[in-house]
DNA sequence: CCGTAACCTGAATCGCCTTTCAGGTTAGTG
DNA sequence: CACTAACCTGAAAGGCGATTCAGGTTACGG
């Protein structure tokens, strides 16, 4: 039975499991991810896993919440400094693709979550967008983009980061076993905001005023 | 070691296995979808599963590169209906997701195959964000979509695709055991097409003409 | 230095899965 | 009907990995 750690001593020991769990999701995936492995990774004995996780499931929920929660606090972060709204979005996308450049655990954990935990996927991606909905519903009232359905397109922005980040974080950086953080190619970047931002435009915008 | 099947008999039944991969690959995932799970939803002997299958990646493989040539066709078939270059996108989108509707396997065969088999899952993406690719640079250069680095915006639009079309699938319609096609909601379903068609729309539009 | 609560360990157990193979069945031909 | 190429079968071998547990170690107050 797996239980809480109760001194410091053990508050350590269960994070570096965690954190090796993440390594080892990330390079060879849930299913070839052993206890052994990811014991191994932490420089711990294999016993000491079963202390502090129930099993296999339950440290990848654990990895899933982490991952999600920094996420979020690295978009909120860097909304937090803009200006207007369309502003906001930008930094937050921006935010977006550095984090999971630098952590490609994120596309590659999330990925098989819906076998693996079901509810943890839906959990990653709502909160995500719920996120954007919030920042969306504000612009809409304040006149900044047009009337619309924020939900749907708020899935539509989520779809959009998950889909170039893959391609970027996954493909552009050489294998799976890759190496440091890619590059994001800015003029990409910047046709895709393109996309978004006219999406996402006002009827009737300031006669002229482009991008 | 694996053949091909010589008589008729071996071809239906080499196709029995493939659709029933499909069925459990879909319901169960990679992990969980023994060969013994495969041939008894096949209603065939375990051992001639290796008559025509290397193994069980060979067998993905194969599930992976028919669905997409089917969703493909499916795309390509409503598209060459249509009028101009917004229309055939509108219907390719819709044949994309009544497909997709209709066949949760797509999605949930595919998000599993960046471990199982990496290049399975570039295989699929790359293909159908070619077609589009086509499309887009035949509609740029006729002048009715700005001019734009169509790829990126091919990937957007096969990232929103496929987060709108998880969404409507997976969660829609109750559980993973989830039983017959959803619907696809038409309101959101316009709400995205007005986002795509504006952020592809050209620079100066007919003077007031909207959608 | 002693005692003990918390922590750590890895060999062994248990169960499941892939893959093989020796032998049986089917269907077409002369 | 005899023959044979193609096809089908499932018991069993061989492996691998999750989880347990009996016993050792560490840290620290008294």
């Amino acid at each position: 039975m797996s239980t809480t750690p109760r001194t410091a001593r053990g508050t350590r020991t269960r994070a570096r499991l965690l954190e090796a769990a993440e390594q080892v999701f990330a390079s060879v995936g849930y299913h070839d991810a052993s206890i052994v492995k990811i014991t191994e990774q932490a420089g711990i004995g294999l016993g000491t896993f079963y202390l502090y996780f129930e099993g296999k499931q339950a440290i990848f929920d654990e990895v899933v919440e982490d991952l999600n929660r920094r996420v979020r606090q690295a978009m909120t972060e860097a909304a937090k400094a803009a200006g207007n709204r369309i502003e906001a979005e930008r930094a937050g996308f921006r935010a977006f693709f550095r984090f999971t450049a630098e952590h490609p655990a994120l596309y590659r954990i999330i990925r098989q979550a819906e076998f693996v935990s079901p509810g943890a996927l839906r959990m990653h991606y709502t909160r995500i967008v719920n996120g954007y909905v919030e920042g969306l519903k504000a612009a809409r009232d304040a006149g900044e983009i047009r009337p619309m359905d924020v939900d749907t397109v708020a899935w539509a922005l989520m779809g959009i980061g998950e889909m170039l980040g893959m391609r970027w974080v996954l493909w552009h950086a050489g294998g799976p076993g890759g190496g440091a953080a890619p590059e994001i190619p800015e003029a990409e970047f910047e046709e895709m905001m393109r996309f978004i931002e006219r999406g996402m435009a006002p009827e009737a915008p300031e006669h002229g005023g482009g991008a």
